[in-house]
DNA sequence: TTCTAAACGAGACGGTACGTCGTGTCTTTGC
DNA sequence: GCAAAGACACGACGTACCGTCTCGTTTAGAA
């Protein structure tokens, strides 16, 4: 929104900045208030004032639009906080990412954009390398540190020990489809640091 | 696929049972071999001979209908061994899990019915009911019987614990998209038994 | 427009008449209002609470769809009068057809028509069949008829009489565009009878 | 075709005379292969290296720019025979006009092109001034001639009379879309000079 | 000879129409 | 009466072209 935007309204060109920001606003919006399946090229590049070829000039898909859109607005928190404390540091880190999972209810954003990526390669393919893939490893490198620390044992495999802890959220979130509640966070950690058998030795 | 089907090609009544199987027969079929975004109400009346208005009164949704024809073709394994070691018996049923899973590559079906879940809740329902649900009861309950045979610890949520494995699996094949080999099933129980500090009292 | 027609405003099916009718109803106003070229089946289909996939089903053009549109709505006169004088009846019918070609001026429905005729091979079977061969063979006829009486000489080619007398007509309207008036219907006529060579022996 | 065009091939500024020259190429290259409906500015502009913003410069449409095109690779015989005789001529300046209208077929680029002009202003202007009137003028000319000497009566309407020829042909193609054959120039011609009527005086 | 302004190529941009496909509602027809 | 058949309104898709504009480059003409 440059402030000579809302002046020039002619059909030539606009500066392709200008144009995507409008875009990625518009597209955000629609799906905050009406879900991703109304992140529509036809509606987006009506409500953004752009056309469609621009958008298919920029996007392969509705859905890789919508992701772009939703990084863009709700810039994810990628830090991860290192106290020292792994227990702690994964505790308010997933109590953090149940948050985002549980804001607009079950059917957020976040759950609309996974599913969809299920059946739209393009958006597969965004989401992973923008946001999955990143995040995954960023969790690893805090648990590595804490592995070098003691804190943890030298054979646990980092990547299983993510996948435990945040595709338990995403369990509940996508596959069950049941309440996600931060309560579940504590037992979660514990469980996963402790274990399950009794005799752990 | 009653023998007469083929033959009788009025526009008059048949019997329910066999509209439905027909239906759900060309839908599952058209599943497997073009995916589920193939699945689409106009063809699949088309390829079984059936008519719109039959499929709308008897399912909601495309999706709905696709989920139907999952389950009704490949009956999917709901049996829970208890050999009474409960590590070789969540390892046994996690591959056959993962195997499950891995048909058809990642964009199988199982995914493709998850991701689409999130978008139409006709299809969440029938999932959640059908499927995930009662999946998670059987595990839980096999859990709790390695629970009360002191295999397991008394204060272990168990609930958490399917979330831990299963959605360990999930995790790997929605959200980060990556290859999912039967060989992470024995660490993952393994470290969800011992876990994952390296003080485990 | 049937009774019903304004009442019935749901997204079902409607009669195919009651359909065929607003649509052409629709086509020819916009033909008249702004021309052949803002025939397009998306404002006709907006204009007329129809479908774009009906027009498809109906007709193959948007130009082939006016020209009907035009058909329906301005019935040409397709008498041609037969007073026993094959000149007063040559001017009648020429002078009647002028004012139909100059109605809307030089660039009418029907000079429109014709032009996009020369590119839409659709439109120029419709326009064909329908208007120009038709309308030939009336005035072929009736020179047949005359020339049964004596009227014209045996040799002359009745096809190119035809050509001579409503080709000149055309010319001025479509090739020359110059001001096509009624004026030149008489001496047209006289010269096609008398000739132009000094001794028509 | 400057002998230096291939090898310039920068962005900058090119001599204008060139750009006209490969632009008219590409444009009535494509207008004999493709058709007029295939000479677009965007494909011109992309066969003839040349830009949009040059080709809108210039010529007011595409139309226009195939009219143009037509005209500067084509240049149709404007010399009309004088012999003494008007029939002969007649009938040589009309059969080498079916020639022009009939090659590449019924819908060869002149009926194409006056067709067009018929739905676009700057086309009709174009092929009036350039094209159609001046034969007209021409064929007016001989006429004239042969009536000071006495070939033709005194009281012949000229213009009418090439109306009645030229239109004669004109109406078979665009309006008729009949075959147009070089076999009905003669008797035309003679229907034109000795009239219709059985009794020419 | 150097500099500046015009014209060029490239192509992004807002629009409009195309032709197709799927949805969900409705009428018609045949058993 | 019910099911097949399928017409219908609607809306999105992806593409093509139009006419306008911005940008960087190059040449032509003025200094």
């Amino acid at each position: 929104m440059s402030t000579s935007a809302a002046v020039r309204r002619g059909r030539g060109r606009r500066p392709a900045a200008e144009v995507r920001a409008e875009v990625l606003a518009a597209a955000g919006r629609i799906l905050l208030e009406d879900g991703l399946t109304a992140v529509t090229f036809e509606r987006v590049a009506k409500e953004a004032g752009a056309s469609k070829t621009t958008l298919y000039k920029w996007w392969p898909s509705p859905g890789a639009l919508a992701a772009e859109a939703y990084f863009a607005q709700s810039q994810p928190l990628l830090v991860f906080p290192d106290s020292g404390d792994v227990r702690a540091d994964l505790i308010a880190q997933l109590t953090s990412f149940v948050r985002l999972l549980t804001a607009g209810g079950a059917a957020g954003p976040v759950s609309q954009l996974i599913g969809a990526a299920q059946l739209d390669p393009d958006l597969a393919r965004a989401w992973s390398e923008t946001y999955a893939l990143p995040r995954r490893e960023l969790g690893r490198e805090r648990l590595r540190v804490a592995q070098e620390q003691g804190q943890l044992r030298q054979d646990v495999d980092l990547d299983i020990m993510v996948d435990q802890l945040w595709g338990a959220c995403y369990h509940r979130l996508l596959v069950l489809r049941v309440p996600l509640e931060e309560s579940v966070v504590e037992p979660l950690v514990d469980q996963a640091l402790r274990g399950a058998a009794r005799h752990s030795a």
